[in-house]
DNA sequence: CGAATATATGTATTCGTATGCTTTACAGTA
DNA sequence: TACTGTAAAGCATACGAATACATATATTCG
């Protein structure tokens, strides 16, 4: 095993041409099926792949993409690898992008501005033939800028982009979030709903928030701004940090809700592990229905969404442009929202 | 906002130095820093980095590859993006790819053959300068093929693979299983100790299954049959598939050891459905220690790997050897394990 | 003051593939 | 027989950047 390889190199066009006898071109034009009007014996054509079979030649995609200008590669920027809710999505998108046979690149922004900024200039250093992100920070300058450069489709998530090339994916998060509050007043009575958010400058918080807000003048409640808080950041750790303050208040509201589940799990451990009961003591409903929403004791009560249909459109629309099949302006597609009851609230 | 640019390209070394009034080899050697004994004037190089500036030039990393036959990017194979157990690994060689100026391309093989061996198809087609996988299926012919043909680094888990030049970071997981079991009996006082594993052509099921059998012996207890099961596979809906099969019995071991976190949730959540509770019916411990064992009630006694240290080991292992610093045969890295007591057994 | 030596830059070529254009060989036609 | 058409394959070049080699100018020294 492993003797050192003679030719170390890969075997290329020209080695399969020369074993072959015919020129490099024509090797070219077998393997990639006579796309221009030419035409091949085959006569040639067999000896060419069994050249190719011989060496165990595969062609090399860096040379391929310089020619082409094409890289047979997509990225994604997912905005937090550990959140459940992209696991779905980035899996989706690389099936897709396998039987289109593209490779993806996977970037992780950890919500951070500069990792959002360093991943634009990584996909303009390395052209990709199609971008899919989820950007928290990025600007629809930011964007412009990328696209009037590259040329590249991009296609996101989250409805605050609005550029006329990009097509954009979404769940309406503000109905939902207004239906979710709705539901937990009309249908499970409770007289009072606190709301665990996020800082308004992260696209979802203001859209949630009103969604919250308007539910609640619906219902004739007044906003307890002690039961208020934007104090989150996606994390678990941010919920059980929420919560920690929450202990040290002595009024609460008989249910929170959470802008995500995972927060509304660090909520839920750590009033447990403060010897409070889940949904007695205070009940929490979360959204997005990730696994872990089934994991935890009680079960999490959310607003489910479709990771794998986000996912899904996701890719197909990118790959409509990257092959052409869609040129227009921007489209948006919606993905729906469904309440979940479990226990928890 | 995005009006068609019209260089619709972006700019090339060659603008640039059409712009400085200079060749297009005087920019790239500006550009990186006089590696080969050239000299600049200091004059040119201002002009030259102005122009740079001026058309927001970036190289383009294809061409740079091409001629280079590097391509700034390794690729990272898992065996599976939802298992939480792989995201910490993948983020920290993410993380310090950056740190490399490398960029990462992602695959998952979901524990698929055919998966594994796409990957290695893809990247014999698209260079890397190094990889990192967990191969479940791969054998060392099929590693050593790619490295014959390929010489790229390879750094894998899993101390089944036994390549000359193929670094390994791997747990004494078999040990681990040994003192899990061990720990059970002697520490936890249980007479009895289930095993829930998964088939043997799985390269982590032979060594947990040897330390579970030599920590049996050692006891004096015998393995019951009954109580042992391979049908997992390493999913959390194996362990429910295995929790239902179990329901069906009437004799049960008091405790069952499950070969990773997620089969051992699985089992817990489908007993309890079932209205038994854990661990006074029948206890359960794990392994691996992922995120989701601290969100199951009750808590997952577990063996907890690091895989943090994993994942920052196999990173690198692997630049040693991209840049050289490296250059020995292989490398066996060993992280360790600990056990987790909590409240599940 | 002419030759040797730095210094600064340009020229030509290369990486592996795709593709427009040209050439060759031969069959068919008038 | 001379000419045209077509199938089959070769030739030349381009993609963008890196680099070995060549060249031109300025500097230094005997």
């Amino acid at each position: 095993m492993s003797k050192p390889n003679p030719n170390s190199k890969p075997p290329t066009m020209r080695d399969v041409a020369r074993l072959a006898g015919v020129s490099q071109p024509t090797v070219s034009r077998v393997l990639n099926d006579a796309s221009t009007t030419v035409s091949i014996s085959e006569e040639t054509r067999q000896k060419i792949l069994e050249a190719v079979k011989e060496l165990r030649y595969r062609p090399n995609m860096t040379a391929r993409s310089l020619r082409t200008q094409q890289s047979q590669m997509i990225a994604l920027m997912i905005a937090d690898i550990s959140n459940a809710f992209y696991h779905p999505i980035a899996r989706v998108i690389q099936d897709v992008a396998r039987q289109h046979d593209y490779d993806v690149i996977i970037a992780n922004s950890d919500h951070r501005d500069d990792n959002e900024r360093h991943f634009l200039d990584a996909v303009i250093r390395r052209p990709v033939d199609g971008v899919i992100m989820v950007p928290i920070h990025l600007t629809d300058e930011d964007i412009d800028r990328f696209i009037t450069l590259t040329q590249t489709p991009v296609v996101v998530i989250g409805k605050q982009i609005e550029h006329p090339q990009v097509d954009v994916v979404w769940a309406d998060d503000g109905k939902a979030t207004y239906e979710a509050i709705t539901w937990l007043i009309k249908e499970r009575g409770y007289s009072q709903v606190g709301y665990f958010g996020i800082p308004d400058l992260y696209p979802p918080g203001p859209r949630r928030w009103r969604g919250y807000q308007r539910a609640m003048e619906q219902a004739g409640l007044t906003i307890e701004p002690d039961y208020v808080s934007f104090e989150g950041d996606f994390t678990l750790e941010s919920g059980r940090r929420a919560a920690r303050k929450l202990l040290a208040h002595d009024h609460w509201p008989p249910v929170i809700f959470a802008v995500n589940d995972l927060m509304a799990i660090g909520l839920i451990l750590e009033l447990q592990d403060a010897g409070y009961s889940v949904p007695d003591d205070i009940a929490i409903m979360g959204f997005d229905d990730i696994p872990e929403a089934s994991i935890i004791r009680p079960h999490l009560t959310t607003m489910a969404q479709t990771p794998v249909d986000i996912g899904r459109k996701l890719a197909e629309a990118l790959f409509d442009r990257i092959e052409g099949r869609e040129t227009g302006s921007k489209r948006i597609l919606e993905c729906p929202c469904r309440l979940v009851p479990r226990q928890s609230a």
